[in-house]
DNA sequence: CGCTAAATAGACCGACTTGTCTATCCGGTG
DNA sequence: CACCGGATAGACAAGTCGGTCTATTTAGCG
């Protein structure tokens, strides 16, 4: 038997949202992809925020878990910031990448859900927390000011290399953040 | 007697969609604000989508004239990129701030409207060719990569403000570009 | 087999969207 | 005053959206 119909709704919602954003992505589209009735989503989901919901998480905490076995793969702190980085690149380099999908939903989700800001919000705290985290670990004096920056040139390079149609910003990005590192230490 | 239709009708939308986006402003809206009849908008306008160019073509020009005049107003390149950066904490402390309209532009118009994409990276592109004159001016062997990594810095700690909702990740992005400006000069 | 409970397809609803059409009104000019 | 072109309000069309409901089929199980 092939997977729940639950599950077939989060993955194919998580997707096609990634693929396209939140509002430009209807129900009949993912219950037509994920093969399943109308009702079985309504069964399953109070509503399409709800689905959102579960979606954006379960996309969340794919991007946290590549995150950290990139750090856990990486020699020392430094090293795993570059990494990070490197997994941006990677997130450019497919066809469908339109853009950080959480910065999409937090500018779409504001006004109407509270709960999907607060996942996204949630989303960029985890990884400026990581970032911190690195930085402390990379014996700075003021670790939270560097992952903020850290975190902007990830957030600001993944929406420039969606909008030039080129990952160069993702590259100028992590020569950045060499030189930041190499900067204070 | 006031200003035409048509200047009622580019600012109300220009200030529209700055304050919610393309897609969740509609022309119902925008006629009543503009205090204008539904013809006068179809009269002066070919679509919404031409409306929008209109308007967003003329807050890509304000902010290129901000910008040009926190330039000329600076003490030399280096001191004019960071004076950039202080327009961004202007932009930022507004009530109505919601992100650099012109990444949701390009996230929301990707796929109906070229024109609008076009516009969005035309504006990215003229503040990355500012970004870059200020690094050769400033004796910058490689003013392309300082621009990219400028230009994120920007986008990335506009953005991380809005999800935020506080000009810290601004002030640690001009702290970044201070670093950078002093690493290879 | 027969029963039950769940999953299904699809009609349907109300709200909303952009865009068109019509009938009216107002202001400037001869 | 009479006229006329442009602006007006608002009905209307055609489509999309999220969500509900119903009638039917399917699947599990004693």
């Amino acid at each position: 038997m092939r997977e729940s119909a639950t599950e077939r709704l989060t993955a194919t919602a998580a997707r096609l949202f990634q693929e396209r954003g939140l509002t430009r992505v209807g129900i009949n589209e993912i219950i037509r992809e994920a093969d399943v009735a109308r009702m079985s989503l309504y069964n399953n989901f109070k509503s399409k925020e709800d689905l959102a919901l579960a979606a954006y998480s379960a996309v969340s905490k794919n991007r946290q878990d590549a995150v950290d076995a990139a750090i856990a793969a990486s020699d020392g702190p430094e090293a795993a910031i570059l990494a990070i980085f490197d997994l941006a690149v990677d997130l450019a380099s497919r066809a469908s990448f339109r853009g950080c999908a959480f910065i999409d939903l937090a500018a779409h989700a504001g006004l109407n859900d509270a709960r999907l800001l607060d996942l996204a919000r949630g989303h960029k705290a985890a990884l400026r927390g990581r970032f911190s985290r690195l930085a402390q670990q990379a014996g700075r004096s003021d670790p939270e000011t560097l992952a903020r920056q850290l975190l902007a040139l990830w957030d600001g390079s993944l929406t420039d290399a969606f909008i030039e149609g080129d990952t160069a910003p993702i590259s100028a990005a992590r020569s950045a953040a060499e030189h930041l590192l190499r900067q204070g230490e």
